[in-house]
DNA sequence: CACTCTCGTGCTAACGTTAGCACTACTTGG
DNA sequence: CCAAGTAGTGCTAACGTTAGCACGAGAGTG
């Protein structure tokens, strides 16, 4: 590798001056710069930050740490963070902690070595003390799920309003079975959405035992398919579904064609996101539309607000985006079954 | 920061002894190591990779260039490559080049500064010389497209064969007006994919006239509804449609849904790889599946041995994987229209 | 008892870059 | 013609870590 020390040594100068014309410093002359500038380019020489950021300098380095890029959800937002993170000179680290939060810990610990500038990071449900420890000595944002120990900057939707509205639409058109496929309890989303679907019941004056909720493992398809399955075939059959996850919600959607179940008429469903394929599932499935570009625009901002200006002068920040629902053909009400809006 | 002077500071040894007794090494008594771990723990030290690197260690980062990580082709593959260099302690920085080779241009330069260890380049179509001589001084494999000037080191599918094999199935059906949508032929999976679907129709005996080629942005759903719609309402409007990029597919179904196209009986379709939506799309949508995760996982894994194993001893290394066509239901015969199988 | 060995540790330099200070050769003002 | 300034450049130290060499104390050997 090219220093500024071979640059120097060609030209006859120091490696101050080489350091200096390449930091445009207004004291070179520019005959000598001119000089350096050409050298370096001719030389193939590519600075090192690795010994810049000895010297003091920060690293350009910001992570993304989440459950899974396979994930639209999140390879949205890892999208629009790199694309705003790009334009800054920042670049962007990618760990993938399969909600695992001994993965997590040791990405945290690697980011830590590597001494990234920042870390925006979906947390795991309970992570390790040492996680925490190693998150509140760097910059960091909570993105989506939020725990109490990692600070209070955090950006997200509004969980329980997105569930909250689309359980009262079921409510709404008469149905009193209502099953909700969600998240486990102990994550903060998988908690927030459940107390939306629970809230949206008794305020349609509902009794406890019209809603029933299926929890698990919120990002596999497999337990989608799996617990629509199991809700088909069991006693008690619900004529309502709610879904509180991508995956979840393409678990279904694909079980449900396989069975051939005649929605809405059987079954009417409501699902989390937008996807591609969900327009043309079926009668086009009415679901929660999730403001996931904004808010990781919004989470990228602060993050580089909070790089560029000196120490945490902003605060404690917090936005919330509600979700809106999109009316497709998937909802009926429970006797007739005509849709609410046909595709 | 925490340094490992420190660390010795605090037990009265020298920073050569913290340094080794973090290092494990043997000449060190093991009552020290423990003091010093202790300490390193306490104090939350965690070793500055920055100055390990000028130190000549090597840096434990590798890069993925990609156009768009949004596009399920890339996702897969970006998580195939994070959890194999997780595994072996590397970490994964993403690139976004949106096939701009500026972008491309800017995002080597930085990855250069910060000295990775290897970079794994979906190429754009036409790499300025910089990025050629930028990546030519790393360990470097391409993935999917291959650019001459890279070298041979290069991961991907068949995809000649991949197109090859969804309009032989066209033609074996009888089709004598096919329409082919892909990327530009300046791309050289767009050049090979053409390529397919040309000696697909010369194979099958099909004049010139028979196939026609709708070029341009591969990875632009905008772009597949946009010329959909200008097929179906133009002259000449051909009986079967093959598609040759994810996105395009994307757009494809979504316009075909959205004015009614009776597939197959209006028209026969075969998709590009397989998504979620794919099976319950329709008919079901027949596609030519393509293996990524294995593509991903050879490349992660050439990447590694390539990284751990010292000079690049294991010479040009080039693997192709060939695409098997997945039959659902949106493919019949031109004249009568019965499905080759329903979904 | 002198010699050599081994064990455990310390000192120093080096990696590439940058900032502070110092130095030289001019130029300007009195 | 000398003092003071200025433009342009060089020298040196420092960032945190590690590898090579050196050192002192104690153990083993003749």
């Amino acid at each position: 590798m090219i220093t500024t020390r071979d640059i120097a040594e060609r030209l006859g100068v120091s490696v101050s001056t080489v350091g200096r014309a390449l930091a445009d410093d207004p004291r070179i002359s520019e005959e000598t710069k001119f000089r350096v500038r050409q050298a370096a380019s001719d030389m193939g020489y590519v600075g090192n930050r690795a010994a810049r950021m000895m010297r003091g300098a920060s690293s350009n380095v910001v992570a993304l740490v989440i459950p899974d890029i396979r994930n639209s959800f999140y390879s949205t937002i890892a999208h629009e963070l790199s694309k705003n993170m790009e334009s800054e000179g920042f670049q962007l680290m990618l760990s993938e902690t399969d909600d695992d939060r001994t993965a997590e810990l040791r990405h945290l610990r690697e980011l830590s070595a590597n001494r990234v500038a920042g870390v925006i990071i979906v947390p795991s449900a309970r992570p390790h003390s040492e996680s925490v420890k190693l998150l509140r000595a760097l910059p960091h944002v909570q993105l989506l799920r939020r725990h109490p120990s990692l600070g209070s900057q955090w950006f997200g939707v509004d969980d329980q309003e997105a569930l909250r509205r689309a359980t009262a639409h079921l409510v709404a058109q008469g149905h009193t079975r209502i099953a909700y496929l969600g998240g486990p309890e102990e994550l903060p989303t998988g908690a927030e959405r459940l107390r939306g679907f629970r809230s949206a019941l008794r305020e349609g004056g509902l009794p406890d035992d019209a809603g029933r909720a299926e929890l698990g493992p919120p990002s596999s398809v497999g337990h989608g398919r799996e617990t629509v399955r199991r809700l088909l075939s069991g006693p008690d059959v619900p004529t309502a579904l709610v879904l509180g996850s991508i995956q979840l919600t393409l678990g279904v959607l694909e079980e449900l064609s396989r069975q051939g179940v005649k929605v809405p008429q059987e079954l009417s469903v409501v699902g989390f996101g937008d996807e591609p394929g969900f327009s043309w599932w079926g009668p086009g499935l009415t679901t929660v539309g999730l403001p996931i570009q904004e808010m990781a625009t919004g989470c990228a901002l602060w993050m580089i607000r909070r790089l560029k200006t000196e120490p945490g002068n902003d605060g404690p920040y917090t936005a919330v985006s509600p979700g809106a629902l999109i009316l497709r053909g998937s909802t009926a009400s429970p006797d007739g079954g005509t849709p609410s809006r046909s595709a």
